[in-house]
DNA sequence: AACGCAATCGATACCGGTATCGATTGCGTC
DNA sequence: GACGCAATCGATACCGGTATCGATTGCGTT
């Protein structure tokens, strides 16, 4: 039942001891070579794999970094996983991914499996509902190296790596003024994530730059991300409850465009009709719905960007103690056409 | 520098011997309450965890999952994936992911990279490149458990899991016939793919049935699954510059749904408006694109089934010899409306 | 001849668990 | 009082590697 070769069999077949073929194996300057050619070429012929398992516990380091996002099937995470991928690859690790869903709960069993599992580091996203940090402060505490990425958590010092959210939300809102677009409303996300918060002070910088005065009650968040369809729903029903409707709408993320959008379909008919610009990195709503204007985040960067500073912390021969933050800058796609008079 | 305590650690603090400590912890009735308590107690307030890979070299079982699939951005893929991870946690194994982007070469690094890690078994969903299996076939005749979803390999004696491909296509092809459409062309996968061949199959059996002969040159193949949209641009180019434009077109997968709709809004202009079913697991499309139906898989259960299959088959005590291929049905979600009369 | 030194390889401990085997103790039984 | 037996716990080997320390050999040096 699949038991592969050990080095010690190596050993017992070419009547050397287990330390010189392991020595051997890893090219060591004082073994002769001839005996490593030997070994090389015996290992070689009976197909010989190092066990990653026994090297782990033995140099307290498994080559495998978690990942924690809310959930995969999203543009914006699938994409940043690819970055991810492909700096881990390259540096010999492996990644073990797990979704959060965005609860808080599942969350901290999603740490907690990952740390016991041994990884040598996490990236994380925050969940939409995470508004406690003592088990990442904990584990972090312990020496783990954490790094955040897109939701991330300003108390605690480690690196992060984030897109310049209110800039992108200001070029959004700002777009949408330009063409014409007076009474804005904001779908937002949940209230405690950082995104969200840079998100709004975007969206509020624009208005009031503009001269248009932010009015609280065009603004609805979504306390779970959106991870039910109801929950948009509501925020989207809200304002088509007004007398006054928004005739734009600042969304402000992938997934609730998607909702929105969704519900827009839903409820709102054919006299209805605002213009929507949100944060999505979805290809298919960009090729769909042709006023719908994007800011676009640069996941797969940020990827590359969040694994590589964690690797330089696992890797690193010293405590750290300077920590960057990241800041990648956005992208707007423009679809919306002028707001037509009437 | 994050060193866990072990249960030597716990010994040496209740003055026991490490058995009895480990003893105590996995809860073995010959070991005194007593001391059991006070090492559970010792043990949870020094907040003790079991060292997995420890476990792992002695028990020569990871309690991990290698999952190989194309890309995680499909959502297809991505609700496979959600099915995956619910069982696996159950059951308490973690899972480890990486995408083939529908590479041969890649795919192989990535399942000797998994083997190496010592998963306790594979889930595989095969590239669009693939058509040497040396490589699986070696893993499972070493004893690896492997069980296929979706792109199976049916060369290989072991679980499959897939939907009814045949039968989807069918009714996809059936539709776009009950609607009115006449000349239906077909964008095919990868033809040595299974999914591939079977798809056809169900597209011919309903244009047969319906007394349409097949016609080969309305059948073009996307040789890499469309990971690059020119391939797919290609083959929509090549149904435009037909005399006799197909006035429907059937379409094999996800990915080439997108890969076509943005193609034809590319070059077809508005006066070529072809009607299009295809296989998409994509919640966005099926919200934009009215004119588009589609067959969806049951990817989530999908994912449940092939990994209860598979775990399954790691903690089977004998040797497994009895293998099934499951079949789940697919689901037509119609939108195309009736062809307009000219 | 005696010594130093480099080259090459072996024996052993250890990483953190668990399985196996054994040791000790107390108690009931004949 | 000798023995059997159950209850409880310890010592040890092992999983598959590597690091540490040591042993052996040959050769050049003085």
């Amino acid at each position: 039942m699949f038991k592969p070769i050990t080095i010690k069999d190596i050993a017992l077949a070419l009547d050397l001891s287990a330390s010189t073929v392991s020595r051997a194996l890893s090219d060591s300057y004082e073994i002769n070579p001839e005996t490593k050619k030997r070994v090389l070429e015996y290992a070689e012929k009976n197909n010989y794999k190092r066990n990653p398992i026994a090297l782990s516990l033995k140099q307290r380091k498994s080559y495998s970094i978690g990942v924690i996002v809310c959930e995969v099937a999203n543009s914006f995470f699938s994409q940043a996983i690819d970055g991810i991928e492909s700096i881990a690859y390259k540096n010999g690790y492996n990644i073990v991914i797990s979704q959060s869903h965005d609860s808080s709960d599942q969350e901290i069993m999603n740490i907690q499996h990952l740390a016991n599992r041994s990884v040598d580091g996490i990236l994380i996203s925050l969940s939409a509902e995470t508004t406690n940090f003592d088990h990442i402060q904990k584990l972090h505490g312990a020496g783990l190296p954490i790094v955040f990425f897109d939701r991330i958590y300003d108390g605690l010092a480690t690196h992060k790596v984030s897109s310049d959210n209110k800039k992108g939300a200001k070029m959004a809102t700002q777009h949408l003024i330009n063409k014409g677009y007076r009474k804005i409303a904001h779908l937002a996300n949940a209230p405690h994530l950082s995104i969200t918060k840079e998100r709004l002070a975007g969206y509020q910088e624009a208005l009031t730059e503009n001269g248009f005065k932010v009015d609280p009650s065009n603004i609805t968040y979504c306390h779970h991300g959106g991870s039910s369809q109801k929950e948009v729903d509501t925020a989207v029903q809200y304002f088509l409850s007004m007398k006054d409707k928004p005739d734009a709408i600042f969304v402000a993320s992938d997934r609730l465009s998607i909702g929105c959008l969704t519900a827009l379909k839903k409820f709102s008919g054919n006299n209805y009709d605002p213009a929507i610009a949100g944060f999505s990195n979805s290809d298919v709503l960009d090729l769909f719905k042709s006023d719908f204007s994007s800011i676009r985040q640069p996941a797969f960067e940020m990827g590359r960007v969040a694994t590589d500073l964690l690797i330089q912390l696992i890797e690193s021969k010293y405590p750290v103690h300077e920590y960057q933050s990241v800041v990648l800058g956005t992208e707007l796609i423009e679809r919306i056409k002028s707001k037509p008079r009437n």
